[in-house]
DNA sequence: TAATTTTTTTATACATTGTGTAATAATTTA
DNA sequence: TAAATTATTACACAATGTATAAAAAAATTA
């Protein structure tokens, strides 16, 4: 049945992944060249040699093709933040390692964070990507899974209450980062990210109110 | 040098905001009657009697009018809200009054609610509506005034952490409840909605961490 | 009031997006 | 090789959002 059995893809899957990427790679070459406004779909189309039609179908919108980039990137630096975490001692460090680890590359691409985050909203809430549904919910996105990871761990040890559904709380962590590294994208000067980052950690562990705070 | 100056606004003046308001009536008809995405902004301005181009001018996009209607109706809520929150003794009580108080009208208008969070979610990490830049970031938008208030009273009451932007604490009140949300409206038989804001008020005030749980 | 300046609306044209359709090409299966 | 499936393409289309300059309306000045 399958040709090429042996790598798992016959021919013709092998080439729609590649023309998947060799799309990625001509966007964002043209998107760093022109920045990511000035370039319409049909000049990527046009310079990874395919109808305009094709390109669609194999992203809907532009910011889908940013967004698979930067969740490359992301999937990648996730592995060896996963690595770092065993050494560390309790949630809350793991966490701030975690979230920390991506703040270099969003510094030095502010735009495309904005573009790839304003997508991610969009879409996680219309869901109008149907494909990406199961990965994006859950799995493959990079940032999520550590912070599940984290989560899952610090409820088993008991560490973290288990009374709210892991899947949730996830999204309130990387929700809630989304929202912190956006608001420094809009005026940077006003805080500092990382100092940002590190009260948000604290409020989602201790809360705002104040008779508990040192409680621990 | 102004006409009409009692009132305090010209006959210019007095026409946009007529014709504002009759561009956001003669929309959220169509909306009702044909959907939200099968409405073009031809059939608005056609309907509202001027040129596309000038329904253009009043609102840059087509989201823009449904969150200019909804922000009008969460003013008013607001204000109802505002009354009953000095009889309530805590913050919590007062948090959940104001919050809980919307949903009522969200569960009867789902796809408003979704468009309008999906917009101010751009908007607001863009900010290319650049009128609305002053009144968006906090004083106008009913839900928030509210919170805002709260939180304030909170800190000088000193239930409430005094060593958090209350701004960035608005928003992420303000960002939770949005994730809450829309998270229903994705599949509103996963979970119950005022239950979870109560559990997301619960673990704003008091975190995540098991150990303080209940220290109160 | 009349003449002016400023502001708003408009017609027109345009580049771009995203979709739908149906023909063509490539690939897989038998 | 032939048939069936899947991907690509050309073409047409409705709609968005923007730019420009002319016309209309309103505000300002004399």
């Amino acid at each position: 049945m399958e040709i090429d059995s042996i790598s798992g893809e016959g021919r013709m899957e092998r080439k729609k992944r590649e023309l998947r990427q060799k799309i990625i790679n001509v966007a964002m070459k043209l998107f760093e060249q022109q920045g990511f406004s000035n370039t319409t779909m049909e000049q990527i189309a046009e310079e990874a040699d395919v109808a305009r039609k094709t390109l669609y179908n194999y992203f809907p919108v532009k910011e889908a093709i940013a967004n698979e980039y930067v969740r490359g990137i992301s999937n990648h630096m996730a592995q060896e933040a996963l690595a770092k975490l065993q050494n560390l001692p309790d949630t809350r460090s793991r966490l701030l390692s975690a979230l920390n680890n991506a703040y270099g590359w969003v510094e030095l691409n502010p735009e495309l964070t904005g573009i790839v985050l304003g997508y991610r909203f969009k879409t996680s809430y219309y869901s109008y990507d149907k494909n990406q549904g199961s990965e994006n919910d859950f799995q493959e996105r990079g940032t999520y899974r550590i912070i599940a990871e984290i989560i899952r761990e610090g409820q088993q040890s008991g560490e973290i209450r288990s009374d709210v559904q892991l899947k949730l709380l996830v999204r309130y962590i990387d929700l809630l980062r989304g929202t912190i590294v956006w608001e420094w994208l809009q005026d940077s000067s006003s805080f500092e990210l990382r100092e940002e980052i590190n009260r948000m950690v604290d409020i989602v562990l201790d809360g705002i109110r104040s008779d508990n705070k040192h409680s621990k």
